[in-house]
RNA sequence: GGGUAGGUGGUCGAGUGGUUAAUGGCACCAGACUGUAAAUCUGGCCGCGAGAGCGUACGAUGGUUCGAAUCCAUCCCUACCCA
């Protein structure tokens, strides 16, 4: 049995977007899901206890890079595993280092046998295989796992991109070979080849024939115009197996989620809600609100009027406004949670348009509200 | 009353005869951010102008000089010390 498996609640029949339930050793995802990004095992400035009351989210991500050089992945085990080390109850995905090997592109060196990177914190020398990270992935004890790939630029030529595809497939291979917790651990595949559609169908093809218990699409929003996003999106999407898991990595914008959604995918990670929530922008029903901006100097109403998040309870626009230009840690705080909880509230109704059939309408409002041209 | 050190753009503070509308920091204004090297980064920040440019500007006034924030004279103001 593995440890992760998908049941298909429903499928909007106007746009063929999924209503699901992943169900994981540490509990049930409620699926079209948003999950925030908590790299150094800590979502940024919330705690556990936040995230699950204030946000309300359901499962979270970490960094197998970051921990693993600190506080290291054996020190993570020693205190019981990732859940028990940041008190989080709840399913977590760690991520493989493969966005690492796109971000960190001046500090490592790739090679078939695994990437070589230089600490970006000591310029000391580290050495990622694939069996290496599935040693690291067990240690932290994450509900979903990551094979190891490299997550290619945009643009990039299809030369490249073909050979890196491929070593990316063949390290899919090896990470399950060396995986040995399937039990309670589901390893996901990562569907790379870039733009380029023969590519995405070849990986696809290929990983689907590994038979991993989820997939996920790697390699876009990396940069790309918003056109091309959607048309690899909409591509590559329907060639994912019906009955796992489907996973887009690194969207997190509004916009992005609801397409992502429309185009049948279940699981979507950012870390644009709390990274602009540190840098003092909301997201809100009515598009971004720049809290730091002079026009808010004396707007006493909340972020956003439709929102119930704690920070939309109980403080103005003025008092984050001061908050953020006087670099006090509350106004992270109250950007973050609301940031969060915007995205998880946005992803609970795109659930129940869904089994409406209704999310393309929902959509069009949405687009409108917000301020978004539409595509 | 005497002495010393000073007065620079919102602020602190460089510059001490030409390439200076004047380095930096801060403040302020705006933009970016999408599997986190990010509580970060980028741009703007005297006025007018889309721009080339024009006008005004380094306490005040006058002077030296081809040319002054920078040199000189007088005055005003500030801080500290002595009486």
């Amino acid at each position: 049995m593995s440890a992760i498996t998908y049941e298909l609640l429903h499928i909007d029949k106007n746009s063929g977007a999924r209503r699901g339930v992943v169900h994981t050793p540490h509990g049930d995802i409620q699926t079209p899901i948003f999950m925030p990004v908590g790299t150094q095992a800590t979502v940024k400035a919330m705690t556990p206890e936040e995230l699950k009351e204030e946000v309300q989210a359901q499962i979270i991500l970490s960094n197998t890079y970051h921990l693993y050089l600190r506080p290291g992945h054996e020190l993570v085990k020693e205190a019981g595993g990732l859940h028990k080390f940041m008190n989080w109850d709840r399913p977590i995905l760690t991520d493989c280092g493969g966005f690492q090997v796109f971000s960190l592109s001046d500090l490592r060196k790739i090679k078939e046998e695994g990437v070589e990177f230089t600490s970006h914190l000591d310029g000391s020398k580290h050495f990622f295989s694939p069996e290496r990270v599935m040693e690291i992935e067990e240690a932290l004890g994450a509900d979903i796992i990551m094979a190891f790939d490299e997550c290619v630029k945009y643009p990039e030529t299809y030369e490249y991109t073909k050979q890196s595809m491929e070593r990316t497939t063949r390290w899919a291979k090896r990470c399950k070979d060396a995986h040995t917790t399937a039990d309670r651990q589901g390893l996901f595949g990562i569907i790379q080849g870039g733009f380029y559609e023969d590519l995405r169908e070849q990986s696809a093809k290929d990983l689907i024939a590994m038979d991993f218990p989820g997939y996920a699409i790697g390699g876009i929003s990396v940069g790309e115009p918003k056109e091309e996003f959607l048309k690899m999106l909409k591509f590559t999407a329907p060639l994912m197996p019906e009955n796992k898991p489907r996973y887009l990595m690194g969207v997190g914008s509004p916009d992005y989620l609801i397409e992502a959604a429309l185009a049948g995918i279940d699981m979507c990670d950012c870390v644009l809600p709390t990274r602009i929530a540190r840098h003092g922008t909301a997201m809100t029903s009515h598009g971004k609100v720049v809290a730091r901006n002079a026009c808010y100097e004396r707007d006493f109403t909340p972020l956003d009027s439709e929102c119930d998040c704690y920070t939309c309870r109980n403080y103005t626009k003025a008092y984050i406004r001061h908050l953020i230009n006087t670099k006090e840690i509350l106004g992270v705080r109250l950007l973050s949670i609301h940031n969060l909880r915007f995205l998880t509230k946005l992803m609970d109704r795109v659930r129940i348009e869904i089994e409406n059939d209704n999310l393309l309408n929902f959509r069009d409002e949405f687009y409108k509200n917000y301020g978004y041209t539409k595509e």
